[in-house]
DNA sequence: TTTGATTATACCAGAAAGGGTATAAATTTG
DNA sequence: CAAATTTATACCCTTTCTGGTATAATCAAA
């Protein structure tokens, strides 16, 4: 699956020229935690989340949902 | 603690007339979750928030962070 | 105040996330 | 292509979240 999150934190994390274990270490998280995030795991914990969206000044809010329009 | 997440949620419920039960069983997750959430519990597991907030066409997303400016 | 409804807190059991490690796959570099 | 780095997948163990139930506290209405 692919995610805002995930993919807003692989491109943040490019853009910073992290690898994911880099990440890991400064967000106090392991690293497999940055693998799921970033693949795009559902069912993540909040709080860890939020742990690496904090690096880049982030935080996990409500975002209105996009219309997933099925374009016809 | 509170949460953008979780004063969101609360708000949004009252303005829909429900209670914290009604919104778990539409939301199809437990009410001490409803609960937790509103009361901005931090480790929350994302797929439940998403859930939560998909009844008011929301989910959760990377946002700036304020200046939590520690105002001088 | 009294009653009824809503919300908050505590305990238990089951399920699953997170971390670590090992290995495989993929990507980059020379 | 070969070597090295980075990323992906799988397994085990510990931690803890979630849901349910019960009880207390808070709030609203009469």
């Amino acid at each position: 699956m692919k995610t805002a999150l995930g993919e807003f934190i692989k491109l943040r994390r490019r853009q910073a020229g992290l690898t994911q274990e880099e990440l890991a270490y400064k967000a106090g998280v392991g690293l497999r935690f940055i693998r799921d995030m970033e693949q795009g795991k559902e069912s993540l914990r909040l709080d860890k989340v939020n742990q690496v969206l904090g690096l880049f000044n982030h935080e996990a809010g409500p975002v209105l949902k996009i219309n997933t329009g099925h374009e016809s």
